[in-house]
DNA sequence: CGTTATTATATTTTACACAATATAATTTTA
DNA sequence: TAAAATTATATTGTGTAAAATATAATAACG
């Protein structure tokens, strides 16, 4: 793959088939979010909470690698619908807490049949799904740390 | 991986690692993108130009997976800025053609060195790199043809 | 202890991404 | 050959995603 042509094809950019695998994932899931009432990014928040109750907006944003510009809107909507609460903490009044409501806390268990559907649907067994998962991982993981290392 | 606390770990979501994935690809690039003046969605449509230079808009779409209400603001600001024009087809008046300008030509050679860089940064060799991206293609593949076989 | 620096979140702005709908053009049908 | 169906693109509305900036609170410093 030396030559400009073949660098720039389509077919060829890693970088096109995580996004377009990203979104049809979430093609895949909108018809079973829908039930949930639940956008993509506010199931991924609350895969965060369904871990740990109680996390501040930093934590959350960590976790996701999404900044306060996102996360400050989307926590809004989920509070406005009842699956949880934002209150700043007591000791550092800059931080906002956020917390499962008892309805949050009751969609886990619906929500089970999201990663499971993905699981079906990818045709993979555990150990090549999860062998996928972590590949991506270290990509993601070698792209971070290995900035300025590259001639261009 | 049985129980729903495992299904629901974020660390166990094929979804957000691609959903991670493609957004920190979509960091890394964000300086060299600004250099050429372009979005990361305005550099996958010209990826589609500079392989055919002359494309419909549903062509395009097909070709990313992106609809109409995505791709004419988008070519929208591809046209103001000198990259391409757009133009009824003659014999059928509900097509736009979408052609590359001599700008948007010559911005292919500086373009190549967006993928260079994810190719350095991978770590991965050039057959680790094409296999990653054709298991990708196989997920996304056959997440959309088994609709409808998996059990809830 | 007052000032400066840093941290946490919120707001504004821009660019998507997608669903729904509108408009116009072409193809198909009866 | 006119009407109905389909196709192509554009527009509107909503929800992100991220950059830049604003505001408020806490920590560090001199």
């Amino acid at each position: 793959m030396a030559a400009i042509d073949e660098y720039l094809k389509l077919d060829n950019q890693l970088c096109f088939v995580l996004y377009a695998g990203s979104r049809a994932i979430t093609r895949m899931y909108k018809p079973l979010l829908d039930e949930l009432h639940l956008t993509y990014p506010q199931y991924l928040v609350m895969l965060v909470l369904w871990e740990d109750d109680s996390r501040s907006v930093t934590d959350i944003g960590q976790r996701l690698q999404l900044d306060s510009g996102t996360l400050t809107p989307l926590l809004k909507r989920l509070e406005s619908q009842g699956l949880i609460i934002r209150k700043r903490l007591e000791s550092d009044e800059r931080k906002v807490i956020v917390a499962l409501t008892p309805e949050g806390k009751k969609l886990k268990e619906k929500a089970v049949a999201v990663p499971k559907e993905l699981f079906c649907r990818s045709g993979l067994g555990e150990k090549e799904f999860m062998a996928l998962k972590d590949q991506i991982t270290g990509l993601i993981s070698r792209m971070e740390t290995r900035s300025g290392e590259c001639e261009k």
